[in-house]
DNA sequence: AAATTAGTTCTTTTAATTCAGAACCAAAAG
DNA sequence: CTTTTGGTTCTGAATTAAAAGAACTAATTT
């Protein structure tokens, strides 16, 4: 069971709230959470079920999730038998790009909409161009913002 | 009513679909969908309710959650006492924006984070750094993106 | 080999969403 | 002023999602 401090329940409870409203299971959220904040940065099964009083079938379900999207990794050190879960940070980035671009890939839709519309509503259809030029816009931009990122970090760390 | 061809409704379905798993209500993400593919573009309550299939009040009470989010507006014709409802296209990009900012606000907790977390984990705080400083990062070039695009559009609208 | 550990998987319970149906209400028409 | 239209609001009811609990399994100690 991990000790926390006031300020670190706190900080669990506002960053949960933030990732369940985004759409994460409270438990995938709460787990993350811990792992952003307590000063061990891998923690066991046990430790997690117990620091955040849930289930151990909560907790497996959670953890399997996020390990399958990346988000928390899990470490086994040799002569030990409990695995020991880390958060991913190293993978934000990544995960990051993963999400716009599945949010960017509506267009695929959108362009089958323009393609089955009338050509009666013409501003209509006007507009919704402009949305899809948008989109495909944002698609390169955004490319292009990650590519810089990876290059300003290679530089950095040389 | 409103007559739909099987193309129409396939996509109403897809587009459903994809909103759905992004985390709307179904019959918001109906509705939307319907507003985009019909071929009048100003649908009328019932007229969305009948082509729908569905009830007055989960019909009331999703259009009422779309206007609110500008994601519809409401249109009143004089002299009609029926209200028209309209896919807010235009509203897309500033959308997209307020989406993707709310999206990046999660800094401002990763900030306390780091502000709380023990020193002794170093190379846990570099990895935390380094995704405060990405999404700093990103804060930046969105804005940037953005405005490459509004200026552009100013451009073409000349 | 018995018992413990570290978890998984299946079933049930609980809680939250979503929708429908009916009652309701305000504006307009007859 | 009564009726109709165009919705809204207020219960439930049904579905779905999340969590708990218990039974299970595969290693590991003892």
């Amino acid at each position: 069971m991990i000790e926390l401090k006031a300020e670190q329940l706190e900080i669990i409870q506002k960053m949960s709230v933030f990732q369940v409203r985004a759409g994460m299971p409270p438990t995938e959220a709460r787990i993350l959470s811990l792992l952003l904040v307590s000063d061990r940065t891998e923690l066991t099964f046990d430790e997690i079920r117990e620091t955040l009083n849930t289930s151990k079938s909560a907790v497996s379900t959670a953890l399997n999730t996020l390990v399958l999207r990346n988000k928390v990794e899990s470490i086994t050190i040799p002569g030990d038998r409990k695995r020991y879960f880390k958060h991913q940070l190293k993978n934000w980035n990544a995960n990051a790009k993963d999400g716009l671009e599945k949010l960017l890939s509506v267009n695929q839709l959108l362009k089958e909409i323009l393609a089955v519309r009338t050509s009666e509503t013409e501003d209509f259809n006007q507009d919704l161009k402009n949305v899809i030029a948008f989109i495909d816009f944002m698609q390169v931009e955004l490319v292009q913002v990650f590519d810089k990122w990876n290059k300003q970090q290679q530089i950095e760390n040389k």
